[in-house]
DNA sequence: CTGAAAGCGCTTACAG
DNA sequence: CTGAAAGCGCTTACAG
């Protein structure tokens, strides 16, 4: 039977030490798995841990100077899939390397996201990785974050800064990723081929508009500004606008979309329009999320693979703290695919004929 | 000018207390809003801590006897948009109550699951959020948690204790949901209705049969053994499982599907035979996941409001570590909410005429 | 309203 | 291979 007193204390090291007959200096070196204590001493300390049910405390080692093992993760907005996905990748790669990760949201604000930062630093986190809020600025982010502290930025330029303002960038690669959607439409025989959705000064969307025209000039087609149409990233909004395709005659006959949301609310738009996105007009997404391919019909994309992304953010970042990164700010750029699927079969109406397969 | 020099050392209360002339005693009043301290004062010290730069410690605090301002949230899977959507409500409700979110994810492994919350509580968190994975014991739960930390179990009960182990629990309203969506098909004249998918031994599905059962029996009708169909709650498995339902005559004409994963599984396995949910078979799923909506025909399905639960979880946790939560653990259950779509109007194959208008 | 002192649980040199 | 001592940055009584 064991006491059945009131235990309220917190089992520490000096009681595991005293337990054994050591110093707290060595079951303390235990811990850490050093070579210098005897390896009757570690099992016997070992089992003693165990059975007090001993708790680490990282506060008081990191307080010590002992390092910490966790990584600030902030994202836009956790209950968006890319970013969900991008997390859990994130979560995974770096509980799998014994790190823990502090989680924020900044719902895009700049604002939030100095709050939640400033937040997390009190946790003393390693190192972070952030998906920045549009239009977060490189010189107040350094505010909160210092000077020493490495950071991963993904999936968006920072303003004021060339890129990540001098720390390391995992971008997704929108130019290329736009340009062969591009070079997709062209191949079915499109010629009057749209850009819609997102804003102008984004710079996902600013690079994928650059794919798109890279595309368009390569095959000698003078974009028309027309094509050019701008709206929230939302479902709601591109349905709302789709209208705005067909203002102006010639009417494009396909649309490179800012991402999938885009994509199906333009398919809503144009089906409350009489038009059908894959038999009379065609449309590519960009993303790749999951209703993607369970709309109908299913939509054709660029899949960025978000869980890899957050797996390869944390395995750059694993790099830097172990000192095995180079030591100037990376910039990777992460691949992305074509997914042919249906809605972008649609015949091509222009006056040329297929130029060829793709 | 600013000196130039390498300032590596860390701002502390110190610094901040001796640029005012203050004790640190004092300064620590400012930073806990203490009305003990004169308003000229604290003015005086806000302004040195923004000069400097300062950042509070929170390891240090916690050590001393601060108290933890983290809350531990532990899901299955990110990648799973339902435990998305609830982490990021759980994680925008803590925010906003000045707390921090350390996360973890099990991927349904009970293993994992230990050592997942092991870590975490390495960091001392004031409390923690479990949406347990499959078979998570509640002794082994309370061996790493502890008899003193307040814990909130989500989604599923316990193995080995009833229900959550003494812990409070937030559970979705399972048998209740199942129960109209087998009462909206009995509505439509089905008689024979399957119940498709989950593992028997799993709690929610057997709360959600029971929710069926329930239904079935008040409408006087006995439930054919033949009509209950196992599989795993993947969309692949459901797929492939289809033909189970049909290997009687006579075959139900219905099914209430264990989720939406098995539900949408279901559909493209009727498809692969000829058949089509909404048209001669009806389908009713379990979560309203994205995909739900945009499927073809559109799911019919039981809304769970995942992310209005996980800010629910959240408020219930800032509840109890407030002291304004009753003594005892609590059990609260979430509602779910019939969104009725195209998939399970297809019109009755039963004998009988319909009994009610849904 | 403010200060001096003790101590939270750990790690890091430094001895031995 | 192990121990004694100092100190990380904070908060909490206790004085004044």
């Amino acid at each position: 039977m064991s006491s059945p007193a009131p235990r309220h204390r917190r089992v520490t090291l000096a009681d595991i030490a005293a337990a054994c007959g050591l110093s707290k200096a060595t079951v303390s070196l235990v811990l850490r798995d050093s070579p210098l204590v005897h390896a009757d001493t570690r099992a016997r300390v070992r089992a003693e841990l165990e059975r007090q049910g001993y708790v680490y405390h990282r506060g008081a080692a990191s307080l010590r100077g002992g390092g910490s093992n966790a990584v600030a993760l902030v994202v836009n907005d956790l209950a968006n899939p890319f970013f969900a996905e991008f997390a859990a990748g994130v979560d995974t790669a770096l509980a799998e390397a014994g790190y823990v990760t502090l989680l924020g949201s900044t719902g895009e604000s700049p604002e939030r996201q100095q709050q939640v930062l400033a937040s997390l630093m009190e946790h003393e986190p390693a190192a972070v990785i952030l998906s920045p809020a549009e239009h977060s600025d490189a010189a107040r982010l350094r505010r909160v974050l210092g000077e020493r502290l490495p950071v991963l930025v993904f999936n968006r330029a920072l303003d004021g800064a060339d890129g990540a303002g001098g720390w390391d960038y995992l971008a997704l690669d929108n130019r290329h990723g736009a340009r062969v959607a591009t070079e997709h439409l062209l191949a079915l025989g499109h010629r009057a081929i749209a850009f819609f959705g997102g804003h102008r000064d984004s710079s996902s969307c600013h690079e994928r508009r650059g794919g798109y025209r890279d595309a368009l000039a390569a095959a000698g087609i003078a974009a028309d500004p027309a094509w050019l149409v701008e709206c929230a990233p939302t479902r709601l909004e591109a349905a709302h606008q789709a209208g705005a395709l067909f203002a102006r005659d010639p009417a494009p006959t396909a649309a490179v979309c800012y991402n999938d949301a885009v994509a199906l609310g333009l398919m809503a738009g144009l089906a409350a329009r009489g038009r059908h996105a894959g038999t009379d007009f065609a449309v590519v997404g960009f993303d790749d999320i999951a209703e993607a391919a369970a709309a109908s019909p299913a939509l054709t994309t660029l899949a960025t693979a978000p869980r890899e992304r957050g797996v390869q953010a944390a395995r750059l970042m694993l790099a830097r703290l172990r000192g095995q990164a180079p030591a100037l700010p990376q910039k990777v750029t992460a691949p992305v695919t074509l997914r042919v699927r249906a809605s972008s079969q649609s015949p091509s109406l222009s006056i040329r004929a297929p130029g060829a397969t793709a």
